[in-house]
RNA sequence: CGGUGUGUAGCGCAGCCUGGUAGCGCACUUCCUUCGGGAGGAAGGGGUCGCAGGUUCAAAUCCUGCCACACCGACCA
């Protein structure tokens, strides 16, 4: 490719709304451009990363024994309503209806078109497994699309779909698809780790999530120092802690805490440690209009995951509304405390050892200090209910843990008969009896991991590129083309050379100053680049640097096709 | 959906308070000089000031409504 007529589309500010780094690299850079929110082109220099991520994740899911299909974006509402999402799922389905006022949606997902494919074609047995992929555009309406293509309404997934006659099966393509996605993270050159996580809407038991990690990420991921333990913060189990609850020592009081509205302005208040006081939430019930009380030690969060899956829980988790909590307690959230009330109270296990506790006293401005479970009020029901904070043990019981950022970027489920239960896929097996089918699905955001990578691979010029994704494998910069026949001529021998060597070369043959395409070249992250100036050239000489290097070096012309060749190879 | 903020040339912004000729930088076009790290000069092109209504002799500016976008909280690849 040549520069001249390329859509580069390169430019020296930044736009304003663009708040992570890789949102700006890739504007900057010339990868995409947005239409509306959440709604992006890609431009050719993007597009060429995007399929060489694809290629990746193409020739792993093949080696990986996965066939590739492409379904329909558009899908009629009837499959929806049948596998019951067409109301659970939400408005993040985006519905339309076609001329005939018929429903569709626009496919976020397609557990249910590949399901409704399988029960059709695969009726037994001995066609299984069978592992179904796709890599396609997929659409979800997004409550708050952000930091560009990280979290768009639009976005291309790779999406695979397993079927089984028996759930050992599904378990070894689920291990199959683990292999097979940490050799794409490999060969991409990331920087990741698969955790533990929920499997949330989608359904299923057991799952992962495999996560960049960066900064920037979304998503909290919890790990050992000591074993191999790594699991979305969500799912991070905080142990019971193993010393018991001390005796009391201090006498229950009630003290006025004016103006005191929060745990910090407690602790100072009262001179205490965070650790020392309680918090208590109040969420909804699973019956309708009850309320359930959540104790926490003041220090610790609440996992709202955890929660909601808690019996006698709203899930989804609601908190309920101050003037909701001052009907029940007589008190704003500033002054609630767990003693003397009327609902289901459950604690934390960190929260159920403390003793000699402060809490609020269910009456505005006012706190108790000296409170103790089993004396001022029964020891409630105990769960797990707070996050995990670096420091706490493993659950695993090995080491301690640590927490870390990451980019969600890819995701593997075992659904088991979720969906072939509600659509009726069954098969026959050996003895002619019908076995409903076991169901794996394997995501990774394709998209996203283009601005993953940049998140991981930048510096202060723009993007580094691992090798597996540069738009351009080589850039070749002369300098002076338009006046220097020699320095063109080289040029384009060079350029003829690595195109006919299968080499993806970028000739920079814009008459522009030197300045100008090293600072092009550079932002858009050509790993290895080719100097043709006079100078060097009359040595016959050219001048290679690497795009992490600190220094240029000659190198000699003639030779030059092999040093490349050698430096792509190595 | 709630909270906050912003809409003026392709991008980044000023002008608005105090109504009166629509501006700056980058980018773009032409010419001259320059040419190993985002050059200098000269001359140009490009804007229904988000949309609609209102106030006024006069609205980018004041008022009302709407729309869009961004950021902070509940969703997920």
């Amino acid at each position: 490719m040549r520069t001249r007529h390329y859509l580069l589309a390169t430019q020296k500010e930044t736009p304003a709304d663009a708040e992570i780094v890789s949102h700006r690299l890739m504007l900057r850079a010339g990868l995409i451009r947005k239409l509306s929110a959440g709604l992006y082109t890609w431009l050719p220099t993007g597009l060429r990363v995007l399929r060489k991520v694809e290629q990746v994740v193409r020739e792993e899911m093949d080696r990986a024994g996965a066939q590739e299909v492409v379904m329909p974006v558009v899908q009629p509402a009837e499959l929806w309503q049948e596998s019951g999402r067409w109301v659970q799922y939400g408005p993040e389905l985006l519905r339309i209806k076609d001329r005939h006022e018929r429903d569709f949606c626009l496919g976020p997902t397609h557990e249910e078109v590949v399901t409704e494919l399988v029960r059709n074609e695969v009726n037994s047995y001995r066609q299984l497994p069978i592992n179904l992929y796709q890599i396609q555009t997929k659409v979800r309406d997004e409550i708050r699309p952000r930091f560009g293509v990280m979290r768009s309404r639009e976005f291309i997934m790779k999406d695979a779909y397993s079927f089984h006659a028996s759930q050992a099966s599904l378990e070894e393509t689920y291990r199959a698809m683990h292999v097979a996605y940490c050799a794409v993270f490999e060969r991409l050159g990331l920087a990741f780790r698969p955790v533990v996580a929920d499997s949330g809407s989608i359904g299923g038991s057991t799952s992962q999530e495999f996560h960049v990690l960066a900064d920037s990420g979304e998503d909290a991921i919890a790990f050992s120092d000591g074993s191999d333990y790594a699991a979305n913060i969500e799912m991070a189990e905080a142990l019971p802690p193993t010393a018991a609850r001390p005796a009391p020592t201090a006498a229950l009081e009630e003290v006025a805490t004016p103006g005191v509205d929060s745990i910090a302005s407690l602790c100072s208040h009262l001179a205490v440690d965070a650790t020392r006081t309680v918090k208590t939430l109040v969420v909804a019930g699973e019956e309708p209009g009850s309320l359930v009380a959540l104790v926490l030690r003041g220090d610790h969060s609440l996992n709202t995951v955890k929660a909601e899956k808690l019996p006698g829980v709203a899930s989804p988790l609601r908190l309920v509304e101050e003037a909701e909590v001052r009907d029940t307690f007589g008190a704003g959230f500033g002054s609630l405390g767990p003693v003397g009330v009327a609902l289901p109270v459950i604690a934390d296990r960190s929260a159920a050892v403390l003793a000699d506790f402060s809490c609020g006293a269910n009456r505005d401005g006012y706190h108790l200090v000296g409170v103790n479970w089993e004396r001022d009020l029964p020891l409630p029901r105990i769960e797990d209910l707070r996050e995990v904070v670096e420091g706490d043990p493993s659950p695993d019981g090995k080491g301690v843990l640590q927490l870390k950022r990451g980019i969600e970027v890819g995701h593997i489920f075992q659904l088991g008969t979720k969906y072939s239960e509600a659509m009726d896929a069954t098969v026959l097996d050996e003895h002619g009896r019908s076995v409903t089918l076991h169901m794996g699905c394997y995501g990774i955001g394709v998209s996203r991991i283009v601005a993953a990578a940049i998140e991981q691979n930048h510096d202060d010029r723009g993007i580094t590129w691992p090798a597996a994704m540069a738009p351009f494998e080589v850039a070749i910069v002369p300098l002076n083309m338009h006046k220097s026949e020699a320095v063109t001529s080289a040029a384009e021998a060079l350029y003829e050379h690595c195109r006919a060597a299968g080499i993806d070369v970028l000739l920079d043959d814009r008459d522009e100053r030197p300045g100008v395409k090293f600072a092009d070249m550079e932002l858009i992250g050509i790993p290895h680049r080719i100097v043709i100036g006079d100078k060097s050239l009359a040595e016959g000489e050219f001048e290679y640097k690497g795009r992490k290097d600190d220094e240029a070096q000659r190198i000699d012309r003639d030779h030059a096709l092999d040093f490349l060749r050698a430096k792509l190879a190595g």
